[in-house]
DNA sequence: TTTCTAACTAGACTGTAGTCTGATAGTAAA
DNA sequence: TTTACTATCAGACTACAGTCTAGTTAGAAA
């Protein structure tokens, strides 16, 4: 049936409302300054339409994560053909880094960061991280075809080891108070890893 | 006054009848199935006495994480003099992330590096890590004495990314289900860094 | 139309960490 | 001794995320 469906338009503007001023509170007050009974008030909602829309407080905050893997997917599609894999890598994470400061936030990294290790919901990161994997795992792949790699690590473990890199960069630079940009902070280590991966051991 | 203070040491004698039941709720059930009423319950004390020794639920948990300066300070000088720096690195690491994980345990670290991100208190964590860095930055000053290090670096940029990596293979850990112990997945990591480190870029 | 189903909504209720207030008692000072 | 002070303790209370139950309403089926 394509004729509107009267309930579930409403139901639909309602979850617009929770998600419009949950976000405007957040960017507000910090997100552990809100609570969900403002939100609903401030929305003229409800605690059962908010749970009936969402499973969680912070999992509203972490639907702006969503957009990464297209962000993910759009950096990688953007280098050229002849680009050397480790260069793509290399370019590729600062690049990731400048969103995640830029577009993302200090503030929603560190409820992502600790809320993915204390539940077993999200799925964002999870998700995205497998994504990650991917793309990683595919510039891997095309140094080693390139002869860029001269360990003799399997792809899976390279992978997993500029994951772990890259999570330990956004870790510490969301428990620091550095003035630092990640960016900036990334780039020793990225380096010296993509330096060792080149170099015979 | 070296006399016996009565009333300070009804005090130690609470806050040990705490400490001692929480550890044991804690291993029996876990960090999150333990509730601070049952606590104070089980222990025979009140709330009012357990946040007149703690501040936190987490405090306690976290408190077993004081260890680790000894031991780091163990490992540190158990080294040889002769030994090349960089050999010293590598397995510093190796034997610190055996102890995490078999001293310190993964629902522990977890308890750590999410409440670290969460709340601005926890001086254990950050104070292992300052003591961590002092120990690592030896290790490279010594390395680059020792003609261990090529890149241009500087002492503390290295010391830094060196960090980044171990939060970053502990994370990683956390988050994921693997039967992998924390040593091995931390090896080629470390091993590409320090790979990194010693190569000319 | 009447009835049934399920999405939606309201808000009272629960669970739990952490706070507050006031009581008790050891210790020091007068 | 009396007074004042302060560490300790008890448990009622608060704050807040998340659950539960009952009620409403759109739309399908009879």
């Amino acid at each position: 049936m394509i004729e509107p469906r009267k309930k579930q338009l409403r139901g639909e503007k309602t979850r617009e409302k929770i998600l419009k001023m949950s976000l405007k509170l957040f960017s507000e007050k910090g997100y552990d300054k809100v609570t969900v009974d403002e939100i609903v008030k401030k929305s003229g909602t409800s605690k059962g339409s908010f749970y009936q829309h969402f499973s969680a407080k912070s999992d509203i905050f972490l639907m702006r994560f969503k957009e990464v893997d297209d962000y993910y997917q759009k950096v990688y599609q953007s280098f050229p053909i002849d680009m050397a894999a480790l260069d793509k890598l290399s370019i590729f994470i600062r690049k990731l880094m400048c969103f995640l400061e830029e577009e993302m936030g200090k503030d929603l990294m560190k409820v992502i960061y600790s809320s993915a290790l204390d539940s077993k919901e999200h799925t964002y990161f999870i998700n995205s991280n497998r994504s990650l994997f991917k793309i990683i795992r595919f510039l891997i792949e095309e140094a080693k075809e390139q002869n860029g790699i001269s360990t003799d690590q399997s792809i899976d473990e390279i992978s997993t080891l500029i994951i772990q890199s890259l999570m330990g960069i956004i870790y510490h630079w969301g428990l620091n108070n550095s003035e630092r940009t990640l960016e900036s902070l990334s780039m020793p280590l990225t380096e010296t890893i993509i330096n060792g991966l080149k170099m015979k051991t």
